[in-house]
RNA sequence: GCCGAAGUGGCGGAACUGGUAGACGCGCUCGACUCAAACUCGAGUGGAUAAAACCGUGCGGGUUCGAGUCCCGCCUUCGGCACCA
């Protein structure tokens, strides 16, 4: 704060924001009041992210509800004190420009998704604008341009090298409607939808590429030291799904058979086996005489859908194969069953059937008449001979050797001790070992579609898949190509495309003609940012080294899972490509809600409840608009836009700027009181507000802020307004102003006679001293409920407020004819008297 | 079934480590300005009541001088996982 009063040339006009946020837009653009020096190490650096869009050529307010508040928040790290990098970037692979080009073909015309991408970029970036956001454009990423995806190639290649890109043969995930396969994670809901379009999925036996994420997934189910939302850690926990146990040898004629289970303590009551229908040993294992019938069950397990399965509800169905193992613990011969209940992409595609203690095992036993042996004691009052199902709870072990007795407390793993028992025996006999399994697959990424990164892979007849060199590198995406109507991606009749050489032996090979998902691009995205045109390396070990990890992430729930482990899983392996030296990418997530209708409804064209933001800022200007969108409730819970609602904020402004920049009226005296109780109002608000910036509650920052003005609105007057407490006051108030509403606070700056841009200044600090008030108003409680009110003074002893509370009149006539039994003071707050009629 | 989050006025939502429930805003009511309306400004606004007593944070108990907040048992909504051995 400047220690003289400004001189305020005060002229009575209303609040414009048309006239003046293009003014500010402008100039802020020509003086590149956003541009971050990279190198500048001056002050401490913080990197502030925010997902970045596909470019659907169109901001919606699902845009404004997500930037609009990271906006704010970025600028208040700035004016704390800290170098922000805030940068934005699109998302420029994917379906929607395809799509856009084969509904185009099939209409006879030409429309190539790079020029469509590439001008729906340019009218984004110039909607982000009207948004006031201080995005840096100088270092822009957009991942369809050869420069970005030629280091997907570069990392496809590493990661190829280590064995960590693989190509498999096995039934996939295909959806019908995108024309292509999908990762398991874009596989939703019950219904198995594709995420991006809803079409149930079905399944196809494909060569497909995969990245293998499973070796991360102990790595990945760590979250120390950063501050996620317990909702996208629980998230990811439940979608790896580890599970502890142990591995069990079984013998038979094939060979060894190895079982995955949790309960390896109750392996002495596995009375059957059962092996998924696909199961390798099948074949060999099946006896002639039931060779017909599995081959039927199998061939019904394929034809059934996974939509089918789960129609039929949980009946077990399976066939005995005619063939036996040995249980390794009781060495009795116990038959061998296939069912469809047994996933062959999980643990081992088999398991030891416990009936007693796992349902599953325990209906197909009793349907198929199998044996039940109790194997854990639950105390004495349970009856083991009239089971009506499974029993999987604590127990003491019985028929079961050598661990009989022992305790199984309901733990997982080891924790309990009787599979700690069980697992050492094991061990111990060579017939098994304590194991982990995951429920975490193999990121499957390729996709039968063109707009996308090319894999730098050829096929030679020869030498198999080679490896594209990487001074070859980009493989670049033809753009010379024509869109079937049929959907199928135009790479495979490319010619020149298709057609190649082998790298190894120089004869003739093809390309690979599949692309790469485009979640592959988002997996490093930000790294790029820091260095968007390099052309040696994909990052710059120096600047990832200052910049990275991000501290700061903020995008919507729906990427919980998806993009946001696969970042998790490319940071680790950057970091084992000896890039970088750090192991995950977002220190501090934070995510907003969705933005519905006025209906309450998810915005569509289809319902008409859309709101376009657009019209929002011709009818009310962009700081309204994003004023009203953080104060609309908090940030991770979104919630229905409000026409009236908007109201508020746009009154807010308007008192705002009246209070400032109108020519006080009143009279009153600008007394110590007075002054003492204004400044209280402007440090009180200055801690509240700083408080919420600090934990992303907008919402309550914005209530304070509207606080702040009606205190400042009720003590303005001639007197006041030549004070230097009311210019400290409008300083402070104008600063907390500027992450919210730039524009509004940018022009009030410049008219309370200040030079230089705002949002260059430091966020202001409070005084604790300024914050304590001369009296205070305690409430007085009889049995405690409120019976009156005194205003007793900031250093009243405990006697002298007890004394006042006795007196004030309604808690006197409660007094009466009673006996106090105890006395409470709660210093500041209020005083309990306890009474006995 | 397992795991997680949440239930507060007519509405969006506040409430720090248990301490005056409903901040701030919308809406509504009354008033001022206006020929009138809109804007703006001022006053009021949980329910019930003439007023007090009283009733109020999903429901039922409990702990405490005091519970939206802590404990036990439920209900509802939302999200994730699920024939995962």
């Amino acid at each position: 704060m400047s220690d003289t009063v400004k001189e305020i040339a005060y002229e009575s006009s209303r609040y414009n924001p048309h006239e003046i946020e293009p003014k500010w837009q402008k100039k802020w653009d020509e003086s590149k009041l956003y541009e971050v020096d990279l190198n500048d190490h001056s002050k401490p650096k913080y990197y502030f992210l925010t997902m970045y869009p596909y470019p659907s050529g169109d901001l919606h307010t699902g845009h404004w509800y997500a930037e609009a508040p990271a906006d704010a928040a970025a600028r208040y790290l700035r004016m704390k004190g800290f170098n922000v990098l805030f940068p934005m970037g699109f998302d420029a692979f994917g379906l929607p420009a395809e799509n856009a080009a084969v509904k185009a073909a099939r209409r006879g015309e030409n429309v190539h998704p790079a020029t469509l991408t590439y001008k729906q970029i340019d009218r984004m970036v110039k909607q982000f604008s009207q948004l006031g956001a201080m995005f840096d454009w100088s270092k822009m990423v957009v991942t369809c341009d050869p420069d970005y995806y030629k280091w997907n190639q570069w990392f496809f290649l590493k990661m190829y090298e280590k064995g960590l890109a693989y190509k498999k043969q096995s039934p996939v995930d295909w959806c019908p409607s995108c024309n292509t396969t999908l990762a398991r994670e874009q596989v939703v809901g019950d219904d198995r939808v594709c995420e991006r379009c809803a079409t149930p999925v079905i399944k196809k036996d494909l060569s497909q590429w995969y990245f293998k994420i499973t070796d991360y997934a102990e790595e990945l189910l760590n979250f120390d030291n950063l501050d996620w939302p317990t909702r996208v850690r629980e998230m990811q926990t439940n979608w790896i799904g580890r599970s502890e146990g142990a591995e069990v040898n079984f013998d038979t004629k094939a060979g060894k058979l190895t079982v995955f289970t949790t309960r390896p303590d109750t392996l002495w009551g596995a009375t059957f086996m059962v092996l998924a229908p696909e199961h390798p040993y099948v074949s060999e294992l099946t006896s002639a005489d039931k060779q017909a019938e599995v081959a039927t069950y199998i061939e019904e397990t394929q034809r059934k859908t996974e939509i089918d399965r789960m129609a039929e509800g949980k009946e077990k169905t399976g066939v005995f194969i005619g063939a036996y193992a040995k249980n390794p613990v009781t060495g009795k011969e116990i038959p061998i069953w296939i069912a469809d209940y047994v996933l062959m992409g999980y643990g081992t595609g088999a398991i030891m059937a416990v009936p007693y203690g796992d349902q599953r095992d325990f209906e197909f036993a009793r349907k198929f008449k199998l044996d039940i042996v109790a194997v854990v004691k639950p105390d004495d009052s349970v009856d083991l001979g009239a089971l009506d199902k499974a029993y999987d709870g604590p127990g003491i072990m019985i028929n079961s050797g050598p661990i009989n007795g022992q305790i199984h407390n309901g733990e997982k793993g080891k924790k309990s001790p009787a599979v700690a028992a069980a697992i050492d025996y094991l061990e111990a006999q060579g017939i098994g070992k304590g194991a982990t399994t995951y429920r975490l697959r193999d990121w499957l990424i390729s996709r039968q579609r063109y707009w996308g990164t090319p894999f730098p892979i050829v096929y030679c007849d020869e030498h198999g898949a080679v490896a594209v060199p990487y001074e070859d590198l980009p493989v670049a995406l033809p753009t010379d190509v024509e869109f079937m109507p049929t959907g199928e991606s135009p790479l495979k009749s490319h010619d020149s495309f298709l057609n190649t050489t082998c790298p190894i032996c120089g004869k003739n090979a093809t390309r690979e003609t599949d692309t790469m998902d485009t979640f592959m691009d988002s997996s490093w995205y930000w790294f790029r940012y820091l260095t968007p045109h390099k052309t040696d390396a994909p990052l710059d070990a120096e600047l990832a080294k200052h910049w990275a990890p991000v501290d700061t992430y903020t995008g919507g729930i729906e990427h919980a899972i998806l993009h946001l482990m696969y970042a998790r899983f490319f940071t680790k392996v950057i970091r084992d490509l000896g890039l970088i030296d750090h192991g995950e990418p977002f220190k501090r997530l934070r995510n907003q809600g969705i933005i519905l209708g006025e209906d309450n409804e998810k915005m569509s064209k289809s319902r008409g409840n859309v709101v376009n933001p657009d019209n929002l800022v011709s009818e009310y200007g962009a700081d309204t608009v994003r004023t009203y969108l953080m104060f609309i409730g908090p940030w991770d819970q979104g919630g229905p836009w409000n026409s009236k609602g908007i109201e508020g904020p746009t009154r807010f402004l308007g008192r705002s700027w009246t209070l400032i920049t109108d020519e006080a009226s009143s009279d009153t005296p600008a007394d110590k009181p007075t002054l003492k109780e204004l400044k209280r109002a402007v440090h009180s608000a200055i801690k509240e507000v700083t408080d919420d910036f600090e934990n992303f509650q907008f919402n309550t920052a914005i209530a304070e802020l509207m606080t702040l003005v009606n205190a400042m609105s009720k003590s303005k007057s001639k007197q006041v307004v030549e004070t230097l407490e009311w210019q400290e006051g409008l300083e402070a108030l104008i600063k907390m102003l500027a992450p919210i509403a730039p524009h509004i606070s940018e022009e009030l700056w410049e008219r309370t006679g200040h030079t230089g841009s705002i949002h260059l200044e430091s966020w202001p600090s409070y005084d604790e001293s300024a914050l304590v008030k001369n009296s205070i108003s305690m409430a007085i409680q009889v049995n405690g409920k409120v019976r009156g009110q005194i205003e007793v003074s900031i250093d009243a002893s405990k006697d002298a407020i007890l004394e006042a509370a006795k007196t004030e009149s309604n808690v006197a006539r409660y007094l009466e004819n009673a006996q106090i039994i105890r006395e409470i003071v709660v210093p500041g707050k209020l005083v309990n008297l306890v009474i006995k009629a």
